[in-house]
DNA sequence: CGTGTTATGGTCACTCTGACCAGAACAGGA
DNA sequence: TCCTGTTCTGGTCAGAGTGACCATAACACG
């Protein structure tokens, strides 16, 4: 009989990087390499909710995430060589950096590393489920507001500015940057209050509050 | 136990429009509603197996499809009534029009007219998965040559355009859209071989072929 | 030989974009 | 105080892409 699971790739911003939260696996057959946390789903529980106790459990993440979205199931009757295991991968997003509990042994890796590492790292075939994360959340970016719900309001552009760049992976011009962000209805919303330096000194810059909107028109679209 | 199944919403294009495969559903207390043809995974098989294993037994079609991939997949434990099944919803496309075997009762039905069916008039959550079949061909047509993929070669640009009219479910200006694919490189490349006109007349229309190409750079943006 | 139909080629104004420049407004050190 | 480094903010400019639209070409048919 075939068994149905759900793994989370959570995802953070922190310190301008993109961050992945890793879990050692449980059978000790498969130590020395990292995996996503996952759970096998209940009878009376839906995949959401499978997902989100797999953080709690895991990785001691109790907190409501901003983004919970499956990202596709992988069925490959040879993914887990012990049994036929068929798993829902979800892509979750924190809002701000991760702190999980040590006890079930879980890290913060950077994702632009994760991604360089051989497929034999992980377990499974968790190696492609971290890079579909990845790809999607650099997709949301570009046609959703996605940006805005994961930095503490209120913010400036140039951390704005920030999260894209970290999650795309490349700088970004601060000033075109900005005429998008401002032409677009509905993505920031001045908010009142004094201007701000930044940690490395500059001008100080406005500050902006998510404006409400969800889907970008016009989208701002990554270099390819 | 919860049991794992497979999906398949079969869309082709037919006489200028958008066509979606709808069988009955085999549990006799479902009788009067339409589904979409699914089976229970195998032990040893894989989803894509599962999916085109699906066509064949349920509606007799044995032919390759042009596109076969994963939609998402369905999970609330209230979905199936009778049991906890967890489904994997799939998006296959056909690259001529539909004869389903008439054995198994199944038709061809029209993918425009099918979305304003209410939800009761089929079986599971099936409204949903045809819905996001429909959407998901919508959107493959703005950034792939799949279009060409959908018609037998050589095809002329109204030919061309008409199947974007037919899933998009709007006109589309001749003389924009010509634009657009020719100045899209990889997209069509001409055949030779002598113009033919349609069947209403009108001038002869050159002839193209597939381009190679498989993503479209710039995207062929419909209107929203 | 006109009429209807479709294909093809072109114009025009408008939007969006990347590359780039320059000044504004701060912090901190000389 | 003055200079330097930094970031923010506003602007220009050329080029690509787009929708709306027009005109002509090339057939079939009555």
């Amino acid at each position: 009989m075939t068994a149905v699971a759900v793994d989370v790739a959570l995802l953070a911003i922190d310190a301008g990087r993109l961050t992945v939260l890793l879990v050692e696996p449980e059978p000790p057959a498969l130590a020395g390499t990292w995996s996503l946390p996952g759970r096998r789903v209940r009878d009376d529980e839906s995949l959401d909710a499978t997902a989100l106790r797999a953080l709690g459990e895991l990785a001691g993440i109790e907190r409501p995430t901003v983004l919970l979205e499956q990202l596709r199931t992988y069925g490959e009757p040879t993914r887990d060589p012990r049994a036929r295991v068929v798993s829902v991968a979800y892509l979750a997003l924190a809002g701000s950096p991760l702190h999980p509990s040590p006890a079930p042994r879980a890290v913060v890796a950077d994702a632009a590393e994760v991604l360089t590492w051989p497929a034999e790292r992980f377990a499974y075939d968790h190696a492609a489920i971290v890079a579909d994360a990845i790809e999607r959340v650099r997709s949301r970016l570009e046609y959703t507001a996605l940006a805005t719900a994961l930095l503490p309001a209120p913010f400036t552009l140039g951390e704005l500015r920030r999260v894209h760049e970290a999650v795309w992976g490349g700088p970004l011009d601060p000033a075109n940057f900005r005429r998008k962000v401002l032409a677009t209805p509905g993505f920031v919303v001045p908010a009142d209050g004094p201007a701000v330096a930044g940690p490395a000194g500059g001008r100080p810059a406005r500050r902006y509050v998510p404006g409400g909107a969800t889907r970008l028109h016009p989208a701002m679209l990554r270099d390819r």
